[in-house]
DNA sequence: GTGCCATCTTGTCAATGACAAGTTAGGGTG
DNA sequence: CACCCTAACTTGTCATTGACAAGATGGCAC
């Protein structure tokens, strides 16, 4: 049929790109395996994305803009709101992938740059509740423990003996930054 | 001239590659762009390593190896062993982007694991010195805030406020794990 | 000096990203 | 209702790439 006019196409390509990602990483994804599974041809992606960095920037401000919904729903306490960092980047793991590989996409992006810079301000707002502190070094070092951890879970570094719930986990390794 | 037997090219394709990488990420990374600067054919490349996944896998190993020089060079504090965790990542970035990403190459391969498990033994042994607690989750938690911080500053991530010099920087979030 | 074999080369193929140019349909305007 | 105007797609093409096959070269053992 090839019906013109899809009418989603563009969510549909980020969330088929999302799967893809997922099973074999931001750099084995193609334009053209995509529109294969989407059953559109070869060129529609480009359209709407402009090129492949285009499609990971949308991809990476989507991922931004889910973050900041995980950490609102998280509520202000800090152990939640680094579990909730986990717990997307466990859940999302192809957006997870992409966010933090400027490389990638056009970093500059104007609503890339808005939806990053509102999850950033969810992060430092949920340290400084906690410690009252100055909150560079504490933010600093409570972003780094999640991140980190997250990374290390995703990337299968972690020897077996962590176990399987990243978030049960997580809570754990959290809770030595305030022993 | 385009003189047979080069004598050197594996280790120079392997430099080049690390070059290369930490220019523009692995995803960029084209084994004929790394034999032109190499000044020799584009089938060189292969020949050594059989694909790119094969000239991946030799730079993690590569990698692991020099995480562990690295690590026994810091000494035994944790501090500074995390501290210079964090200046191998900087300092040998395209390995380090490489060794955690283990999609794009074979994580199952004998002299890779052999690698990896040897820098392992080494951060776990840093934990155990200092805490000497049971060191799972201590281990756990210090290897998670050195690589979230190495990983957050190579993605560009971090806001100015937090200085050019990573190494003092990470000194002083690794002093929030013992406050 | 002869043969062997690791090292590197040339040649080729399918797949890909990017771009140019054409086609279709749906909504607003007259 | 006819028109067209534009966004949404398509077809076609090109340079580049990774992988593989087959050939060339030269040092080294014997």
């Amino acid at each position: 049929m090839a019906s013109y006019h899809h009418g989603d196409l563009r969510r549909v390509l980020l969330s088929t790109a999302a799967e893809a990602i997922a099973e074999s990483g931001p750099a084995a994804l193609s334009l053209r395996e995509l529109a294969r599974r989407a059953g559109v041809s070869h060129a529609a992606p480009a359209h709407h994305f402009g090129d492949k960095a285009g499609l990971l920037t949308a991809l990476a401000t989507q991922g931004f803009d889910l973050l900041a919904d995980a950490l609102r729903q998280a509520g202000d306490d800090l152990l939640d709101t680094g579990v909730a960092y986990v717990g997307f980047a466990v859940r999302h793991r192809a957006h997870f992938d992409v966010m933090f590989r400027p490389e990638l996409y056009r970093a500059d992006d104007p609503e890339l740059v808005a939806a990053r810079a509102r999850s950033g301000e969810l992060l430092r707002g949920g340290v400084a509740r906690r410690t009252g502190r100055e909150p560079d070094a504490d933010a600093l070092a409570a972003w780094s423990i999640v991140h980190g951890f997250a990374t290390l879970w995703l990337s299968g570094a972690l020897p077996p003996r962590v176990g399987d719930d990243p978030e049960a986990a997580a809570r754990t390794v959290i809770g030595r930054l305030f022993s």
